[in-house]
DNA sequence: TTCCTGACTCCAG
DNA sequence: CCTGGAGCCAGGA
């Protein structure tokens, strides 16, 4: 089912809500901890589909309120989607301005600042 | 319309 | 423990 919007761009209706859902998810993570894309897609029922949450992420630069997609990493803790910032160090900076340390494009810590939304959310 | 790609993950070997 | 293949599904060519 597809539908025209407002701003002219065509979305499907199920996509539209499920990048919504990512948005506000995402924007729930509290400030210095992280998550990874597969728990994500997990939480909004979508299961194997963490490829959709990434691609997600990568429509949420016009989102208002912004998305805090630094905090979002993969399984292993790595900042896979860093290149997708305004510049390859962006995504690191802004986790080191929440006090969270990267080091080689990883999380450090990342088992104990690891956030998941079906245990810490209800 | 078909084919390919990807901010990912899981699983069999 | 490491690797390759498959599942996933929206967009772009």
């Amino acid at each position: 089912m597809k539908q025209s919007l407002q701003n002219n761009v065509t979305y499907s209706t199920d996509t539209r809500n499920f990048f919504e859902d990512v948005f506000e998810l995402v924007r729930l993570i509290p400030t210095g901890r992280v998550t990874n894309y597969g728990s994500l897609a997990k939480y909004l029922g979508s299961g194997k589909s963490s490829r959709m949450v990434g691609w997600a992420m990568n429509a949420s630069h016009n989102a208002e309120p912004r998305v805090p997609a630094q905090r979002v990493v993969n399984r292993n803790g790595f900042l896979t989607g860093k290149n997708h910032f305004e510049t390859p160090t962006t995504m690191q900076e802004l986790l080191e301005k929440e006090g969270i340390q990267v080091k080689n494009d990883k999380v450090v810590k990342f088992t104990e600042l690891y956030w998941d939304p079906s245990k810490e959310l209800l």
